[in-house]
DNA sequence: AATGAATGAGCCTTCATTCAT
DNA sequence: AATGAATGAAGGCTCATTCAT
């Protein structure tokens, strides 16, 4: 129940604050629990983002298997799932992923980053699967590089999730349809991008 | 004198271990002046932060809008020259790049972070002059998301820099190869890709 | 069951670590029960030291007794194995007694200091017997300090066990071989000095 | 000025309350100090501890160096002299070095343990020294056991420091009065012990 | 222009203990 | 008889900043 309550309070004020700037104190108000607690169950602060990370990636990894994993999809088809589901994985937890990536940055705490690194390859590795599948039924040219391919999905998703930049140049609507027309808009611009660039 | 050395100082220090992570202390050791002079010079660590920014950025700025507004170039020339710049000017300043980009997805500091998307934007700018100028002579298609185009410049760089895995992929040589290596790469691939997406 | 492995791991614990240093939930764990039973069994960690001291000073006072009232002795014969007997005790048992000691010497908890001081000074009431009775036979000298004596007993005792120093002095053997030289050269010592001050 | 404060302060509660028993915030309100301070100075707690230990046993070692390396004496005189000191220093300054002691048998701290153990053994050192002078010169037994003798200074002194049992056997008087008789007591003692055990 | 001392708030963690079951 | 969850206080330490000189 506390446990719960403590990891849903993390998630929110480590997306919101990050890692730093998110205090023992204010998880444990926020979960309106005793501030020991944190200590009780996930041993230091650290632990707990751990925890956190894991909690919410693993359920991402398990959507995105099942999807990969199926049979009856073609290449291309299963390139523009995976573009529709991260666009709006990532944009539906912009805060959590923005976070993510931040603290991915900060060389400080090198093993946490590899182990964040670690799990976020294997859905990477997934991404990789369909491409080189590609290849292989002749459906997508020989001669691309994926590795770039998948940095650019992410880079472009990320890109656009960080900086906001699209608010500042659709500021015609409102808030919510600015969301809408900017998943619209992202998906449509990648399968365009890849479609232009893999295909044979 | 003591200024520019904490500029200095601040510029590696930041770059290395973040904002949070940069005590005035260490900031005050690193410049080998007083501790009370970061208060003295800057008023705040915040300041300090904003000023070394803007250095660095307005040499940058200054670099691109010489290049970008010379007239002998055609539009396509100029994307390549641009993708050139960037990727040798983010990877060479990597730490400094991915803290910039890393303090700029933190919500606290609103108006820092307004600052530095105004400065960023201004370089943005330039890019998008290009893309246009390319759909006006016709070179480039005219159904192409000229903003996705920039952020898909930025994202890739970014992203590159930021997770490393190419460090990962290539490891057969040794690290001033890989550097080489993924410049090469990363030039080549965006060009590729922008040729496949842009050019009619 | 639960009782007697408290106790246990109490004794050693709190021997190795010191009062302060031996955390309720390290006694819990070193017994392998619920860290809620040492409040439910006694009351507080304060209570569980004193039971312990209860319980290995009551035995050693048994043994003492035992030994001390035998009338078969001389005066002497009996210092001098009071003298064996309290340098195989403490020294057997070193870690305790310097614990022991160490806690008496905090001023803070008065009360468990006076508790445990009249169980050694019931002890030490043997030791004493023993010298009035020899002055009384005339073996020993009227005009001794009994009450130094005894300080001077457990004083060298408990400094040779404290500091360790003769495990500098001695450094060409093995450490079992140390600690029987150490006993050994202990007894003969306190026999020497007391047999050249007490004696007529 | 703030340092010399927190010295003296430190000096007084760590006497009074132990390593442990003294909180930073308790050693910076008696010293009237902000509680930075001690880290400010000192770095940390240990180091504070260390500091003051040093600030002490120097004074004390220096004192002991200009009586004993003094050549008019003879070793007797010299032995009696350092039993007189010995015992005005160490009931002069009772709980600092019960505290000493006791800080001195945990275990923990080993680094700590042996650089006080050290300072004290330089000490130790010059008792030695006059012993052996005394074998040299012949008033002295050949067959002693000098390390021992040692041990007995050191080991009385402590007892009846730590003990504190005189303050019950001698009940008569007041306060003040028990003191000095113990003082005297405790040099007769010692002085008419080594005498036995040493002269020819 | 520059300093070292000083501040007070805040950090994360651990503590002995108690509660509800 | 026994438990795991929960408590609130206190622990040592570091922080950015300011003061007096």
């Amino acid at each position: 129940m506390s446990k719960e309550k403590i990891l849903d309070a993390g998630q929110h004020l480590f997306a919101e604050k990050g890692f730093e700037g998110t205090s023992v104190r204010a998880l444990a108000q926020a979960a309106g629990v005793n501030i020991a607690m944190i200590s009780y169950y996930f041993g230091n602060k650290e632990s707990l983002f751990e925890a956190i990370v894991e909690r919410k990636t693993a359920y991402t990894r398990q959507r995105l298997e099942e999807v990969s994993h199926q049979t009856t999809a073609s290449p291309v088809e299963k390139l523009d799932f995976v573009i529709d589901y991260y666009v709006d994985l990532i944009l539906s937890n912009r805060k959590f992923h923005l976070m993510l990536y931040r603290e991915l940055t900060l060389a400080q705490r090198k093993d946490f980053h590899d182990h964040i690194l670690d799990i976020l390859q294997k859905n990477w590795r997934e991404l990789q699967g369909i491409l080189l599948e590609g290849q292989d039924k002749k459906s997508f040219k020989q001669d691309i590089d994926t590795d770039m391919v998948i940095m650019t999905v992410f880079g472009v998703i990320n890109q656009c999730s960080q900086t906001g930049i699209l608010r500042k140049l659709i500021d015609k609507q409102d808030v919510a349809d600015q969301e809408q027309e900017v998943r619209k808009r992202l998906k449509q611009y990648l399968k365009d991008l890849f479609h232009a660039y893999l295909l044979v």
